[in-house]
DNA sequence: CGAGTGATTGACTGCGTTCAACCGACGTGG
DNA sequence: CCACGTCGGTTGAACGCAGTCAATCACTCG
C-alpha cells in the first residue's frame, strides 16, 4: 500500500518502475478502479493542490520504484519552476477530460462503457498488428467500469461476434 | 448554447450572473450532467490547457452574463500572472477531487450515489435552519446522478422515512 | 503433475427502469 | 377570480437486463 482514502497528502509519488493502481472499496467489499500508472506516471497529486484528503487509495500491482518527494519540496519546485507548474495544469487537464468521458458512460450501455474503457486505455497499451493489445483481466476492465466480471465477459463475447473486438486465445485486441 | 461536445474550444468562459449546465446527451436522448456552474464561476477551462475537444455541451439554465476571453488572451494571461496559473492547479485538482468521489459511487447503491451528489453539492446550497436547501430538482439529481427521476424520488422518500433527507412542500433540505 | 489465477458458462434473481397515469403548485390571461 | 396550461413531483404495475451464485474450464508456472 502507497497512501489509502481519506488519509492527508504528504508526498508527491512519481514512477520510476512498476505499476500501481488507485482505487476504491466498498463496504461490501466491491472495488472501483479510478486508474492505474506506470513507469514515468505521477498519481495522488491533487490533494498536493487542493488540501482535500486522499479520494482513493493506492497499492502497487507489481514491484516498483516510486520516487517520493515531501510536500515542501514539491511547492518549493513548483515555484521555481513555473514550466512544470504549467505540465501539472496539462496533465490535469487531460486527466479532467478522461473523468468526464467516462463519468458521461453512466447513462450507457455496458458495451459503450467497455469500448469508452478501451479508447481511453489504447493509447497506453502495445500495438501488435494494426491493433491494440489490451494489457488488462477482464476483472480489471470490470473494475473500471463499474460492471460485473460476467457482465464484461459477455458483452465482450457479443463484441467479438460484431468484429468490434478481437480476442485471441484469451488476449483482448482493439 | 454557449458550445458543443466535440468543439474545439476558442475561449475561456466566466460566469458574472446566471447559472450554466455543462452536460452529455446521448443517442436516446438521455443526459447526464457533468456540472453546474454560477456567478463568479468559470467552465469549460480544460481543453484550452490540453488541446482536447469538449467533452461535453453547456448551455445557460438562466439568464445570464459570461465574460468570453479568447485563448490567445488566455495563456498570455497565465504567462504573465503565475498566481492565476496556480489557481487554476488548485480548481482541477478540487475537480478531480469530486469527479472521483462521484465515479466510485458508480458500484453503490443509489442512496449512496444521492448521498454523494447531495455531499457534493451541500457547499454551494443555502443554509436554512440549520440545513442546506437543495437548490436542485428531482430530475437534475437524476441527470447527476444516472439514475432516474422514479428512482430518485422513491430512494428520497425512503431516505426520509429514516431521516437522512427532510422535505418540507416538495424542497429538499440535507 | 498439481496449484493457482483468470476466463467462462448456465440458471436464477431482483432491482432499477420503463411506461402510463395522475397529482399539486404556480402563473397567466380573459 | 377562475380556467387553463405548464412544470415538477408522485405512484403503481410490469419488465428486462445486469447482477448473483455456483460450478467448470484453460492456461501458466514451479
Amino acid at each position: 500500500m502507497i497512501f489509502w482514502e481519506d488519509e492527508v497528502a504528504h508526498f508527491y509519488h512519481q514512477i520510476q518502475s512498476g505499476t500501481v493502481r488507485v482505487y476504491n472499496i466498498n463496504d461490501e467489499g466491491r472495488e472501483f478502479t479510478q486508474g492505474i500508472f506506470s513507469d514515468g506516471n505521477s498519481f495522488g497529486e491533487p490533494p498536493l493542490f487542493s488540501q482535500d484528503t486522499y479520494a482513493a487509495s493506492a497499492i502497487a500491482m507489481t514491484d516498483a520504484v516510486i520516487y517520493k518527494l515531501n510536500i515542501e519540496g514539491f511547492q518549493r519546485l513548483l515555484k521555481e519552476y513555473p514550466e512544470v507548474q504549467h505540465g501539472f495544469n496539462v496533465l490535469f487537464a487531460k486527466r479532467l477530460y478522461d473523468k468526464a468521458c467516462m463519468a458521461r458512460e453512466i447513462i450507457n450501455s455496458p458495451e459503450s462503457r467497455i469500448l469508452a474503457f478501451l479508447k481511453k486505455t489504447k493509447h497506453a497499451a502495445t500495438k501488435e498488428e494494426g491493433l491494440f493489445r489490451i494489457p488488462y483481466t477482464r476483472q480489471e476492465i470490470a473494475n473500471s467500469t463499474g460492471l460485473r466480471v460476467e457482465t464484461v465477459i459477455r458483452t465482450l463475447k457479443r463484441m467479438v461476434k460484431e468484429n468490434k473486438v478481437e480476442v485471441k486465445g484469451h488476449k483482448l485486441f482493439y
